[in-house]
RNA sequence: GGCGGGAUAGCUCAGUUGGCUAGAGCACACGGUUCAUACCCGUGGUGUCAAGGGUUCAAAUCCCUUUCCCGCUACCA
């Protein structure tokens, strides 16, 4: 049996509480552009995806809708496959974390990891800072107090499991500093080395007991696995991977043994550091070799303001394709995506590059090419070997090019890539110019000299579509069709000359891409738009929100908090500080110094002279080296918006809240 | 607040270990061409290389200071 080398992609599992949008969807793209073009490499690829699917946000969404979590789930894991298999993404395995396999072979690391002692059962027994609502490992701590605000650290009660990191630390920052290639970009190394691996990492708490929509612990009623282990366990579950050893077989062939470790783990950068710390410590943990990269990719984002459903601005794969065809968006994602920095995504931009780069440089040249072929040469262009020195040019150009995509795509620069190949189609259109077919056209003897002429153009596109298969597959198989021939394998691109001389193109070229207009498409785009905003309107998400139930508390713990109006007789923001504001609060006869973090929504002059609710007898504390007496009220939503809580009637400052 | 990264043409960015008149794409303007989807080809830059200082024969590149942006993180009583 042929010996070829193994590569296995993941990518992150998309979340189903809802339809992914066009930033979602280039994670599968790029994937799969990828992978691609490791298959074209003669990889024997593996190329992993899916959909996590638990969790409390499911829990809430599925009751508003009336439906079974499962019933919920099933639905849009429905639609983010059918949106990936629109995008003509070629995985090989779309895993769900309600799959039965990876159910239970979750369990059984949960289980594995306890009964080894790396996960164990706590209830807060790391130093936890009440006034700081945070945790500490013992190393953290300074003199045995809070390192933040300096005080007195205790055990807290809630019961959960936790995963034991700092057995393992040492052993992952030796790796991450042996294998420089771990974690990409390169500078996300140091922000994960810096603010997690080198101050010491605080255990990760990996159970709930708060919602019930997930993987129970099966030893511990009431438990259930947290996202963590869950989610990320479905790289080696996907694989059949089994804790006791008995991987599942697919057609015969043990895929974890073959596959694992994973090549590369496509994520975006804001999951990186569970994919660089908290993975690779369950790995160690499990015993299992670590993948080789991790690459945390920027986000596509959406250029007119912030993108939301209400606005009708968010903007969708489906859409897209709809206007502009499958390959147009592939290509204009991965086109668009520099390797480190964040892209931008508009309906405009979708166009100037639709016209100016695939209808124009890519789509005409094609065009033009065929037509000459069939109007001077009856659709046979033959090699009839009557060179000129501008031929060498062109060639090498088309030669190098191969090689230029090799190494890019090796460092996955995928846009680079894409551009590499585009100096193909730019050198034809350049060559055609030089070489004037039009006039050869009609001189009778230059016959042969034109034959060549467009054998050499069909030959450097065959080359060029060949190289683009990775990105956009069905433009590949279109131009070839029309050129009647083959793809060309990516090592036989070594010499010029593979088209078969004398076979006739298509006498019907058909445009690949059409040519469109600015203002066309931007009134389909309004038309979306509204259509989308309308959706939202009458589907009402109810602004309902639910946060983390506490404790009940008794009628004597809310007789401790003293609640009262107080006036805002001063206000001023605090040098040094982001968030906070610092504002004289008259209570009573008496004036308190308050801190409050609300500078992002008031600002320090329409703060003057309101009447606000304040908890005064809060313990006082330095924010940001400023004393704070007690505590403005505010109403949070979900998306972090504040408002401070006023009295409905007016009061006099110092009213007692009660 | 801590750590890190930036600031180069109207826009998006390249610029390797300091080294010739600082580059590319897009956009714009003009010229050429007509096979093609009004397309393609050519030509066109007075850029304080963020500001100031330093090292050097030589600085966009190295060092210091300042300003402004961005990322991660902490804080946000």
């Amino acid at each position: 049996m042929e010996d070829k080398k193994t590569y296995y992609l993941t990518t992150a599992i998309a979340y189903t509480s809802g339809k992914p949008h066009i930033g979602n969807t280039y994670e599968a793209v790029l994937a799969d552009s990828i992978v691609r073009f490791k298959r074209q490499q003669g990889y024997d690829v593996r190329f992993q995806t899916g959909t996590d699917e638990h969790g409390q946000k499911i829990e809430i969404k599925s009751e508003e809708a009336g439906v079974t979590p499962k019933q919920f789930v099933d639905d849009v894991s429905g639609k983010i496959k059918s949106i990936w298999d629109l995008m003509n993404t070629s995985y090989d395995k779309f895993i769900r974390t309600t799959d039965d396999y990876h159910e239970k072979q979750v369990q059984k690391i949960f289980k594995k990891l306890y009964e080894q002692g790396d996960i164990y059962k706590g209830y807060y027994e790391g130093m936890y800072c009440t006034p700081c609502e945070s945790f500490f490992t013992s190393s953290q701590l300074v003199d045995g107090k809070c390192p933040d605000c300096g005080r007195e650290c205790q055990p807290a009660k809630e019961e959960a499991y936790f995963l034991k990191l700092s057995k393992y630390t040492d052993r992952l920052i030796e790796h991450i500093n042996t294998h420089p290639e771990f974690i990409q970009p390169e500078s996300r190394k140091n922000e994960m080395m810096n603010n997690f691996l080198l101050p010491g990492l605080q255990d990760l708490c990996v159970s709930r007991t708060s919602f019930k929509w997930g993987i129970p612990v099966d030893f511990d009623e009431g438990h259930v696995v947290y996202v963590w282990i869950d989610a990320l366990s479905n790289y080696i579950t996907g694989l059949g991977f089994d804790v006791d050893g008995n991987n599942a077989l697919e057609s015969g062939t043990d895929l974890f043994e073959k596959f694992w470790p994973a090549d590369l783990h496509l994520i975006g950068k804001d999951i990186l550091r569970f994919h660089t710390i908290y993975w690779p410590i369950m790995l160690m943990a499990l015993n299992l070799p670590l993948p080789k990269q991790v690459f945390g990719h920027p986000w596509l984002l959406q250029g007119e303001g912030k993108m939301s459903k209400s606005k009708g601005n968010v903007i969708y794969a489906d859409d897209l394709v709809e206007v502009f065809g499958v390959d147009a968006v592939r290509y204009f994602v991965l086109h668009e995506m520099p390797f480190e920095n964040d892209g931008i995504i508009t309906w405009e931009l979708m166009v100037e590059r639709m016209n100016s780069e695939l209808a124009n440089t890519l789509g005409n040249l094609v065009n033009r090419t065929i037509s000459m072929t069939n109007k001077y040469l009856d659709g046979i262009a033959e090699d009839k070997g009557i060179a000129e020195p501008v031929d060498e040019e062109l060639k090498s150009l088309v030669l190098s090019v191969p090689q230029k995509v090799i190494d890019k795509m090796s460092y996955l620069h995928v846009s680079d890539a894409i551009t590499e190949v585009f100096t193909i189609f730019k050198r034809c259109n350049k060559y055609i110019d030089e070489t004037e077919p039009w006039v050869l056209g009609k001189q009778e003897d230059k016959k042969d000299r034109l034959s060549t002429v467009l054998y050499n153009l069909i030959e450097s596109i065959t080359i060029g579509a060949s190289l683009l298969e990775a990105f956009m597959p069905e433009t590949t198989e279109k131009i070839l069709a029309q050129l009647n021939t083959e793809k060309r394998a990516l090592d036989n691109m070594t010499s010029f000359g593979g088209y078969v001389s004398g076979t006739k193109v298509t006498d019907k070229p058909e445009i690949l891409f059409m040519r469109l207009d600015v203002k066309e498409i931007l009134a389909k785009a309004d038309e979306i738009s509204t259509a989308q905003a309308e959706a939202a309107e009458c589907n009402k998400e109810e602004n309902i929100i639910d946060i983390d139930e506490k404790p009940q508390i008794t009628f004597e713990d809310f007789e401790k908090l003293q609640f009262q109006v107080g006036e805002i007789i001063a206000c001023e923001e605090v040098k040094k500080s982001k968030k906070l504001l610092c504002s004289q609060v008259k209570i009573g006869s008496t004036t308190k110094q308050i801190v409050s973090g609300i500078k992002q929504y008031y600002s320090a002059e329409e703060m003057v002279g309101k009447k606000v609710m304040v908890l005064v007898n809060l313990k006082p504390a330095k924010l940001a080296g400023v004393l704070s007496e007690g505590m403005l009220l505010c109403a949070e939503d979900a998306d972090g918006n504040l408002a401070l809580v006023a009295p409905e009637k007016d009061m006099p400052a110092g009213a007692e809240i009660c």
